[in-house]
DNA sequence: GCACAATCGAGAATTTTTTCTTTATTAAAA
DNA sequence: TTTTAATAAAGAAAAAATTCTCGATTGTGC
């Protein structure tokens, strides 16, 4: 098991698999944009230097055929991921804590889409509370609760200090949020029906590292 | 093979093992502040909702051995993991483009350590360059082939806009750069010897939603 | 229209990772 | 001191993921 949050077993697809498509998705939606109407895996390995078989077999769980010759199409394509992955719908989320991470994820919105919509930001810090970070208002903690009941928000996108995670991640759930996406340290302990996603950054660090010495003898 | 980066067999630690490393990590330094002294593998598997035997498996790759009946010394565990991830390490990076994503990193510097040093960061924007985000001075882009010679820095944070990434990337190559650390969604083209560690959030939002969709019917 | 080359798709084989089993060691209890 | 229970370690088994193989299909060129 990985420690990316709580086991939960996808008929569907394979995690690595999974955590492959949304590069698929940001490749195909490059090609597109250079008017490229079909792709097949060989092409699509070569660019993402990754194996052509293997490209096939996680494509295929979006249930798109491709054509001996001529592969994909690739509008079908993004469709299908996009509507595989989620990422065509709302997703509303609320984020807790923006300081800095928080205000990074928050003025990432107006760009491009990450998935999920952050609707609201929630802060304990008085300077913060009141100001905009992109066209997102931070408003007072407190509310998150009467927020939460009206907008039936199921995700939440925790940016707190690692102390406080815990007793926020437990306020969130009491919101009646199904997901925390932690970007904390700490490590929640909250019911088993809670999915808690952890992105944590020092875990890339350590596969960095560890490539960089072993590359280096 | 993951799109983290390009593919390199590592003889030791498998790369789930290896991202689960930093998480032992913070939990036993966490337990050390609280004053244990020593720790089990079937109490960290409690903690950490996993099985006890893979903690046992992963926790060898250190080298240190538990007692029976008494379980691993945390602050031999400690230092064991701290050495074989190269976390104790200075590590010393440049990050390139002190934006939204950029800043939150370099004001993450001074409070905790993320297993890397940035020491210093590089835009173009003449708004943003002379000002100091945590303790780091952003300079003026084209330093950055000065800065490198003198430096032998190896390790480059890329955090600037897609469209940019590929050219500033071979810059850093240039530099003599040896391992980026790539948060765009940019997939880059470099040679073989150059590491990339590619941190997408998609990929963790991918992971998120699936399970929510999967935990709602 | 027919041979040919490319490539998808499905399943087999291989490799990697996780989980299980057994054994040996250790500290605490009797 | 001896017994007992807990647990690490090592290896076996199982599961998962990746890579390979081969047959089927499709467009291209002859
Ligand atoms: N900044 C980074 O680059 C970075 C990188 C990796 C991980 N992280 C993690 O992300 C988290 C946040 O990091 P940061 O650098 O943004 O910290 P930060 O201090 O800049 O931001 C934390 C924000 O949370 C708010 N906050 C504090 N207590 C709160 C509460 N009880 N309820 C609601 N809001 C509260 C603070 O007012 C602040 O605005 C930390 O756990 C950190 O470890 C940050
Ligand atoms: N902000 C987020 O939360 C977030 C999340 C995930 C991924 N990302 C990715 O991180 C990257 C940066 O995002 P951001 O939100 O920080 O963007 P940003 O626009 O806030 O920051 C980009 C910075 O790069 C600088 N820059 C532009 N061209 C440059 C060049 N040629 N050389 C050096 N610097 C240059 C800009 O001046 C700016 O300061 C993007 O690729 C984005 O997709 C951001």
């Amino acid at each position: 098991m990985s420690f990316s949050g709580k086991l939960r077993k996808h008929k569907n697809a394979p995690e690595p698999t999974l955590r492959r498509l949304p590069v698929y998705l940001y490749f195909l939606e490059k090609v597109r944009e250079e008017g490229t109407i079909n792709i097949s895996a060989p092409v699509i390995g070569k660019n993402l230097k990754c194996d052509p078989t293997q490209v096939v077999k996680d494509l295929s769980v979006t249930g798109i055929k491709g054509k001996p010759r001529v592969g994909y199409n690739t509008y079908e394509l993004i469709h299908a991921l996009e509507e595989y992955l989620g990422f065509n719908r709302t997703n509303e989320a609320f984020l807790v804590g923006a300081g800095n991470l928080g205000s990074a994820l928050l003025a990432y919105q107006d760009n491009q889409s990450l998935g999920i919509k952050l609707i609201a930001a929630f802060d304990v810090d008085t300077e913060i509370i009141g100001t905009s970070i992109g066209s997102i208002h931070v408003l007072e903690y407190n509310k998150m609760f009467h927020l939460a009941n009206r907008l039936n928000v199921e995700i939440g996108v925790l940016t707190t200090p690692n102390h406080v995670a815990q007793k926020v991640a437990e306020d969130m759930v009491n919101c009646g949020i199904k997901a925390i996406w932690n970007f904390t340290s700490a490590i929640l302990d909250l019911p088993d029906n809670i999915i808690v996603q952890n992105t944590s950054l020092s875990t890339s660090v350590a596969v960095l590292l560890r490539r960089l010495n072993d590359s280096e003898k």
